[in-house]
DNA sequence: AATAGTTATGTTATAGTATAACAGGAACTG
DNA sequence: CAGTTCCTGTTATACTATAACATAACTATT
């Protein structure tokens, strides 16, 4: 089931939360890995969060879950969750959201808006080739990216208020 | 005098960033910006490091030149050169690193090499290109961007030892 | 050169982000 | 059911960054 819509365009986003943990648990079982209850609870609250949250933010609501208000345990889940491709790290806001895109292989791009912090996964595939190629040319072999534009999101930039 | 060079080939680093220093004192008496004693010393600082600083190194060896030991000294000063385009910021590695190609207009990819730590400033033209199409297609006007690759330096590459 | 306006620095304090390290418990493996 | 590995609880601390306000330096204009 492909993606039609951004993060910028709006959809129903309880379907899309549960579609996507059940893709997570799909991709983890494959993968030998185990979705405990903390690392369970920390993607839900990511997908169901319409912005990028900082660790201290799902760690609250962790807490409000019942889990120890312990730094590491936020952490320890993000991470995890991180490394099996669920949850990507936006490190101009020092935040984690969740991958909206499960199903492909992917390195995406993440479009930030300035205005309304919005984040949107884009698929970059030319980019990370243009990435690859440029770092090739200086005998760099690429292992992992991080992308990022500060901007624009759709509706921001039609409503001339904040802008500037 | 374009450079044929990148952080991974060895160079006359000492020339290098005594022309960088002239380039910026140009590039800022045109702006219409002043080059204080701590913005200076940051710079240089940066300038002969191999690699990236973070802000705390940087103060440090502020500090060692005489000024107070704080915190906003050196991020003052290290804000005021991005800002400038004198210097970049490497959000992975929370560090800093002097411009090394002042003269072009850029918004550079920067290649990270996880064995040594060198940090190379690539030309990154057809990536911010392939980005700002990326983006455009979801209808975001990109105004700052920040590319970053994690991998294995040519040298590296090449040592076995540190790898995998 | 005095004034007012702006920009930069000194200084104190604190907010925000992230990890090390070790102890105990749960789940798989033979 | 012993050994192993992986996960969690917990304490403590390290690292990164900024707010806020006071003072000083520069700039432009009288």
């Amino acid at each position: 089931m492909p993606h039609d819509h951004s993060a910028f365009t709006p959809h129903d986003h309880a379907a899309c939360a549960a579609g996507a943990m059940a893709m997570a648990e799909g991709r983890l079982a494959l993968a030998g890995q185990r979705l405990t209850p903390v690392r369970r609870c920390a993607l839900q609250i990511l997908l169901h969060s319409p912005r990028a949250l900082g660790a201290y933010e799902v760690l609250e609501r962790l807490v409000a879950e019942g889990f120890a208000n312990q730094p590491p345990v936020a952490y320890r889940a993000l991470e995890f969750l991180e490394d099996q491709g669920l949850v990507h790290r936006i490190r101009r806001l020092n935040a984690f959201t969740a991958c909206m895109h499960m199903g492909q292989a992917h390195a995406p791009a993440f479009l930030i808006c300035r205005a309304c912090h919005a984040v949107a996964e884009a698929p970059a595939v030319e980019v990370q080739t243009a990435l690859t190629t440029a770092a090739a040319e200086l005998g760099f072999v690429v292992e992992r990216s991080t992308i990022e534009a500060l901007g624009l999101c759709p509706a921001c930039h039609d409503t001339p208020q904040a802008v500037a």
